[in-house]
DNA sequence: TTGATTACCATGAATTCCCATGTAAATATT
DNA sequence: AATATTTACATGGGAATTCATGGTAATCAA
């Protein structure tokens, strides 16, 4: 696997969308793009989602090429290739990294999860998300504070790494 | 593989059948035009199929050079062939970009897919779609809602992406 | 010769490009 | 260790370009 996205800050957004993108994940993004030369900008694909999702998941290029290749192995025709296809080719936006390490969000990502004047980047493995701040502490952290509490008081999360084996 | 459509967006028709093409959608089509040159507008084919077919599918030229190789390989007098020269070489339509970045939809395809004021345009891999916008909510989404309905509440179709794949 | 198709021109809005600046972080210098 | 120097980062502004769209004139086909 390749290198991993790692931290989260948050970012300004001006009023024409440009928002700077962590320069930790600028570094990600330059390895997972496999025509990035030095000198050059990295290219990476924005997936949006359907009305569902409420924050911007952003993957390397190789990345969204390991997505593609599984969607483009799945039977034609069949519900699960459309879901996926219309999911990573539709919903989504390619983009690239700008001259000054920024990212340029369109309106209608930005409206789509009501992005206004910040931005909150958090890593996710081998992708990282794009969240208006707000969104993120509500929906997000209740969340999982909510399934935290589920669990017994001492319960240490780490437990679960042994779970999944090495697949 | 070559550059992959992605992305999705609503245009204006007007009542010459001219629309235009997502700025994105038009790169991909240069670049997958073998007689594309700068300055020039690369041509592409549209696949309008049978009755059965309630949108337009546009190809690039190498894309649809791919599938005539492909057609060419079955056996001369086979019904798969003949079905598939049907598809692709009869219901369908060579046309080109014009100097704007617009496409000319003829009156028999827009009147074909019920095309009037306003068209969607989605990626789908190698190709991508054009319908009448009432009709992918009404169809593609109310059938993948359907489908979505049948599956666990918390399912994540991402999780389809694992099951299958090359690797 | 009339409706349809194609070529040209026009324009406002959105997007990209290029340059600027203050500040924090890293490195080098006494 | 303390200070000077350089480099990287985050952010902002305006000019130049591209896009989406509409209109009119020229050309074609029946």
């Amino acid at each position: 696997m390749a290198r991993r996205f790692r931290g989260e800050s948050h970012h300004k957004v001006d009023n024409k969308g440009r928002v700077s993108i962590p320069a930790l994940f600028r570094r990600v993004l330059e390895q997972g793009d496999p025509n990035y030369t030095e000198g050059l900008n990295p290219e990476l694909v924005i997936v949006y989602g359907d009305h569902r999702r409420n924050y911007l998941e952003c993957y390397t290029i190789s990345a969204i090429e390991e997505v593609d290749a599984k969607i483009d192995a799945l039977p034609r025709g069949s519900m699960e290739r459309r879901m996926l296809q219309r999911l990573f080719h539709g919903q989504s936006f390619p983009t690239i990294v700008d001259d000054t390490g920024r990212l340029v969000l369109p309106a209608k990502l930005r409206r789509k999860i009501d992005l206004d004047a910040e931005a909150f980047f958090i890593a996710a493995g081998d992708t990282f998300q794009i969240w208006k701040p707000e969104t993120y502490e509500t929906e997000e952290l209740a969340k999982t504070e909510a399934w935290l509490d589920e669990l017994p008081e001492d319960f240490d999360p780490m437990a679960y790494l042994d779970r999944a084996g090495p697949d």
